[in-house]
DNA sequence: GCGACAG
DNA sequence: ATCTTGTCGC
C-alpha cells in the first residue's frame, strides 16, 4: 500500500474536518424555524413613535448587528463586534468588542465555524449581565439559508443563540445554479426594472432569498436570506427600514466600528 | 476533469 | 476579509 502524500501546509484542515462540520450543520438545521416566531411585532405605520398603549417590549426596538474585521498585518488577529441600534431612530444603544486570535481557516460553506464562536460570546456576555438592550433581532454579516446546505452563519448563530436572525450577504454565494449572471439577468429584466428586490429562485425552484437594490440607483445588490425564526417577507421589511445606505445600519455600524477598533490598536501597519 | 465558492 | 486617495458628482 502507498502512503498518502502528506501536504505539510494542509495538515490542519483535512477532509475529515469538513465531514464533522457538515454533520454539525445537518443536526443544527433540524432546529431551524423558517417562519415568524417572536413575541414582538413591527409597529404599524404611523403609530410607531408615540406611546399608543403598547406595553414595552411588545414592539421591535432593539436590533443587533454583528461583524468581524481583520488585521491586515496578521490575518489571524481579528475583532468581533456586536452593536445594538434603536429600530426606529437607528441610534446606537450598545457596542462591544472582542479582540481574538482565529483558530479556524475560512472555508466557503463553513464560515460559522470560524466566526460564530466569538459572536456568540458577545451575545452571551450581554445576556448574562441582563443588559436591557439585548437584541430582539440580529442581523448577521453573512448568509442565512442561502447556503450549500441551507444553513449559513446567520442560521447557525440564530439556532445556537435562540434568536431571530437575518443574513446579509454583500456577494452572492453560488448555490443551486444561482450565479452572478443569473442575478444580473433578473435585476435587468424589463418586468423587474421597477422592483427594488427580486426572488433568488434556484434551479430546483427553491427560493433562497432575495437580491435587493437597497439604495435607489445602486447597481450592486445585497443578498438577504432568512436566518432563524423569521419569514423572508418580514426580513425584507426590516432590512428596508434599516437601510440608510447599501448595507443596513446594524451591519454597517458593526463593520465601521470593528475596523476602527483594530485601527486604534495599531494593527493596521502604520507606525508613523 | 475543471471551475465556482458568504467572510 | 485585506491591499487604498483622491476625486467626480448629486
Amino acid at each position: 500500500m502507498e502512503e498518502p502524500p502528506e501536504e505539510p501546509s494542509q495538515s490542519q484542515e483535512s477532509w475529515r474536518d469538513h465531514h464533522t462540520w457538515i454533520t454539525t450543520q445537518d443536526i443544527l438545521r433540524e432546529k431551524l424555524i423558517t417562519e415568524d416566531s417572536f413575541s414582538w411585532k413591527l409597529s404599524s405605520k404611523g403609530a410607531s413613535q408615540g406611546e399608543t398603549g403598547y406595553k414595552k417590549g411588545e414592539e421591535l426596538r432593539y436590533v443587533g448587528g454583528v461583524d468581524i474585521s481583520f488585521s491586515k498585518d496578521d490575518p489571524s488577529k481579528a475583532c468581533g463586534t456586536l452593536v445594538v441600534l434603536d429600530f426606529h431612530t437607528l441610534q446606537l444603544l450598545y457596542q462591544d468588542f472582542s479582540f481574538f486570535t482565529l483558530q479556524v481557516p475560512y472555508v466557503p460553506g463553513f464560515l460559522a465555524f470560524r466566526e460564530a464562536p466569538v459572536l456568540q460570546q458577545l451575545l452571551e456576555k450581554m445576556k448574562r449581565s441582563d443588559n436591557p438592550f439585548y437584541p430582539q433581532l440580529l442581523m448577521v454579516d453573512g448568509n442565512g439559508i442561502l447556503h450549500p446546505r441551507g444553513f449559513g452563519l446567520a442560521c447557525h448563530i440564530g439556532v445556537e443563540a435562540n434568536l431571530p436572525t437575518i443574513g446579509i450577504g454583500k456577494n452572492l454565494h453560488h448555490v443551486d445554479g444561482l450565479t452572478h449572471s443569473t442575478v444580473r439577468k433578473l435585476l435587468g429584466a424589463e418586468e423587474n426594472s421597477s422592483k427594488d428586490f427580486i426572488n433568488l429562485v434556484g434551479c430546483s425552484g427553491r427560493i433562497w432569498g432575495v437580491a435587493m437594490r437597497s439604495t435607489q440607483g445602486s447597481i450592486k445588490p445585497i443578498f438577504i436570506s432568512i436566518g432563524h425564526m423569521i419569514s423572508l417577507q418580514t426580513a425584507i421589511t426590516i432590512v428596508q427600514k434599516t437601510c440608510k445606505f447599501r448595507v443596513p445600519e446594524p451591519i454597517r455600524q458593526a463593520d465601521i466600528r470593528s475596523r476602527d477598533y483594530i485601527r486604534k490598536l495599531g494593527m493596521n501597519g502604520k507606525v508613523t
